[in-house]
DNA sequence: GCGGGCGTTCACAGCGCGGTCACGCCCGTT
DNA sequence: AACGGGCGTGACCGCGCTGTGAACGCCCGC
């Protein structure tokens, strides 16, 4: 079930989720997220680490079973990757198990050069 | 409940707002307010950062339920940023979050030459 | 009585969101 | 290397939500 605690709040690196309040911070910054982009992010940093397979993100997200040759789930994650991208470009949040799913979790991205990655 | 504190201070960026004495500044200099438009930026900027739905600004502002199709919050926030905007032109103040309601929080505007992002 | 500010409502325009496609690249497999 | 399906990505559309100017009364001070 979704959490009902108001006060959850999902932490990856720089990145904050309070999905009660709809909102998600990067920073000190807040990042404009629709609801789907909210929710899709919410059941991914819940299973923070782990991959998940599509199926179960549209049923956790939309409520119902994925359709055969549905991309919702992916064109979702690309909207997220974009604005998770362009608040917090030297990280990567979202990533591709070719065949299975996605896994979130927060690894410095490729293009990583600069500062202290610390963790 | 609404502060009862004649001293209670706002402070958001280089906006300051006295509830209780019916004045807003911005740098130094005042901006006129009517009793609703000061009410609201009032209820807003006590919740600063976050998510307000229309429902609860109606029911602090205007001390009654927020009515089906009722577009007052709406208006009265357009009317706040055309005074905030011409007072501070390059902060953003108020910013919507469809389908819920509006966030208090100053952001360097759209056009806003950008220097310092801060952190 | 008159004018202006204010609060409220309305109508229309414009935009954001969710959903769907289609094209092409990428990947694992053979 | 060639193949076939998985995935990234930009484009498009319908619809509901939001932005916005305008009209209308009310009330108050003059």
């Amino acid at each position: 079930m979704k959490q009902m605690d108001d006060r959850e709040v999902l932490r990856a690196g720089a990145l904050e989720v309070r999905p009660a309040e709809h909102v998600v911070r990067a920073g000190n910054r807040t990042v404009p997220m629709s609801v789907r982009e909210l929710d899709l992010l919410a059941a991914l940093a819940r299973r923070q680490g782990s991959v998940v397979r599509r199926e179960e993100l549209y049923a956790l997200v939309w409520g119902t079973d994925l359709r055969e040759h549905d991309r919702s789930v992916d064109v979702y994650v690309h909207k997220l990757r974009t604005k998770l991208a362009q608040a917090l470009p030297d990280w990567a949040f979202i990533h591709t198990h070719f065949g299975f799913g996605y896994r979130f979790e927060p690894e410095p991205s490729h293009a990583f050069h600069k500062t202290a990655t610390t963790s």
